[in-house]
DNA sequence: GTAAAACCTGACGTTCGCGTGAGGGAGAGC
DNA sequence: GCTCTCCCTCACGCGAACGTCAGGTTTTAC
């Protein structure tokens, strides 16, 4: 399929795939012209890197990750770096965990009946 | 104190310091000189807008929750952008947990005995 | 009173993952 | 062969959260 097919099946610009290719994220064949072609694992390929840049992952360390997710290689090193990937998202998901327990003390205070000036949304309506 | 004792205090650069200044995050007394001054409490601020940023909030979006955070302002606007926000994390951690999830299964196939070129660290210092 | 820290205000530089034209070729339908 | 859509390669822009000089002032220590 050529990059515009690849670009609404994943709902990822076509800008952002000419990225990942610039990254060496996504391979893509050429035609005589030049016009990018890709294989239908491409779409697979591509969720998996949002996935990856969702998980705050940079394109330089998702290309190191890649190759081990592929099983191409599989050192000492590369399990390591997986491993402090994976342990870097742990501390991360256990920042966000009080954030939002953080969050969460100040929603239920404000929503306290024992707050003076709490205003439900219907109140609002009503009044 | 000044603002390099809150700097050593908190880990938190002097620039990052002023620049939470300027975006109306921090507030600090000047000394007849123009030097800024911090009352204690401001290391706990500090550490409160650390905690906000790195859950991935902007900082128009603190500026907008410290006020609710510090219970001075709570109309259903506020509190709406209370749950919006803790939303927006829980997402988020939906997010990591997918992406640890597949990490995980990287890891556990790269560490699994059946495959071939499987080697330990404590291998690889023996050979 | 003098030197060394520490501090001040601009203001430009950096990184990242793209968005957004500009200006031109490729490919499909008629 | 013509047009229309899709695609190509530069290449500049951007927004956020600071880093990093430059050039000058304040505070502190001796």
């Amino acid at each position: 399929m050529r990059i515009g097919e690849l670009a609404t099946k994943t709902g990822v610009s076509v800008r952002a795939l000419r990225y990942y290719e610039e990254q060496g994220l996504l391979a893509a064949t050429r035609s005589s012209g030049g016009q990018r072609h890709y294989l239908d694992d491409a779409v697979d390929r591509v969720y998996l890197i949002q996935m990856l840049y969702a998980a705050g992952l940079s394109s330089r360390t998702i290309l190191d990750l890649l190759p081990c997710v592929d099983a191409k290689v599989n050192t000492p090193q590369s399990r390591a770096m997986l491993r402090a990937e994976r342990d870097r998202i742990d501390r991360q998901i256990t920042q966000l965990r009080q954030a939002r327990k953080r969050l969460d003390e100040v929603i239920a205070l404000s929503e306290s009946p024992t707050n003076g000036c709490t205003r439900t949304d219907t109140d609002a309506a009503v009044a």
